[in-house]
DNA sequence: ACCGTTGTTTATCGACCGATCACTTATTAA
DNA sequence: TTAATAAGTGATCGGTCGATAAACAACGGT
């Protein structure tokens, strides 16, 4: 009893996609299958979604396994912005104003359902791609905030943050993720205001820092500014 | 070609177990399966590592999903120690102290792959039993410890947090939590000294709470608004 | 020693999954 | 127009899943 009503009309309409883009448009509605589904989810449901068939899925992929991977592939790499690393570093700029750009930045790219939900999926089967990730978080984004900090503070330059520093930015960092996760995962009732959360929190970190490792040096508190 | 190396023997061994005592050592043996496998993981590989056959397993529990509830219920219920809120409330010892003890009582219960990663899987389910989670620890934990730390300031005693303090308390508590996600779910290094890690957070926390909501800096505070 | 009760296994069912193949339809080039 | 090629589909295979039924084994009361 399957619905015909002139398929064979509705499709011509539509003009016939390049194969790289096709290709490209499965791996997007893919990825956001999987994101709500998990990747338990299965590939009938998810060619229908396509609006094909599920054999078709085949003729792009070898199997289900490439197709995820390629979803991987796509939810880390695309987002990330090699401009944030100059950011960081840009002292011309006072610290706070940096993070606070930053993360409002790093936020506005991965605080949504299919990012988070890939993010917590590959981390729950240990793949190498989210340690991948994990990695360059550490060196990339949170080694380079602990050595501004460190400069900040007037504390002698060091190529490598202590474990004790770099753990501390984690701690910063990831609670600052969560505000994401409790959002766009629990859907649980957070803070209206990304900015405040992002701002109350850095005003926490720094004051951290400063207390745990300046010891002395203070850090005049820039006000906080609300930007896009 | 199956093995039957004196299968009988080998188990007449082992003293029968009461029926509710058998029970209860399925549930805490699919705990460990499930945390591992995730929800996903098949009635017969959960058999046999139990040492038994696929079907006695619903002589026991109507359905898998069953299982599955009763494996929530114990990873949630059980740890959870009430006496928590009298030690938050305890005013007969400073508030930093309280707060280090409760939160290296909490992570000593929560801080194992078995907990995080059946927290996280349901998490990720939308399960209920994971909200009503979230929602004790934001009435339970967070409300008593926002309301110590306005005490401790000599702020004036409201019964409700504000959304912003909350948050606050809710990013710090989220940054000790993910402490224990990167180590036994990433399997990424971290501090060693969990205690260090909770001291610093916690330094960061009071001296940020003080500076954003404490009263002489919030005068000077930017009006970010909050809005709906 | 017997029997009923309970615990456990073997065998199997229907549903669903990923994957393959033969076939049909649409597009392009000559 | 037609032949060649690519895109897409229907049917189906082997495997695995959760679940059930019936047979078997172990224990306890009498």
């Amino acid at each position: 009893m399957k619905k015909k009503a002139t398929p064979k009309r509705a499709r011509t309409k539509q003009k016939r996609l390049s194969p790289d883009d096709r290709r490209k448009e499965f791996v997007a509605k893919a990825t956001e299958f999987f994101s709500e589904e998990g990747f338990g989810g299965g590939t009938r449901d998810l060619a229908r979604r396509l609006g094909v068939t599920q054999p078709l899925l085949y003729r792009y992929f070898p199997s289900k396994d490439d197709l995820i991977k390629e979803v991987y592939r796509t939810v880390y790499l695309e987002p990330f912005d090699t401009g944030w690393e100059k950011l960081l570093a840009d002292r011309s700029k006072p610290i706070r104003d940096r993070l606070y750009e930053f993360y409002n930045a790093y936020t506005n790219v991965i605080f949504n359902r299919k990012w988070l939900r890939i993010y917590l999926y590959s981390g729950l089967k240990g793949l190498d791609i989210n340690r991948w990730y994990v990695g360059v978080v550490r060196d990339k984004i949170l080694t380079r905030i602990v050595r501004e900090c460190r400069h900040e503070a007037g504390m002698p330059l060091q190529t490598k943050p202590t474990a004790a520093e770099l753990e501390m930015a984690w701690v910063f960092h990831s609670g600052i993720f969560y505000y994401g996760v409790r959002k766009y995962i629990y859907e649980s009732p957070v803070l209206e205001s990304k900015e405040q959360m992002i701002s109350d929190a850095l005003d926490a970190f720094l004051a951290g820092f400063e207390r745990v490792f300046g010891a002395t040096v203070a850090i005049s508190r820039a006000p906080v500014k609300v930007v896009g």
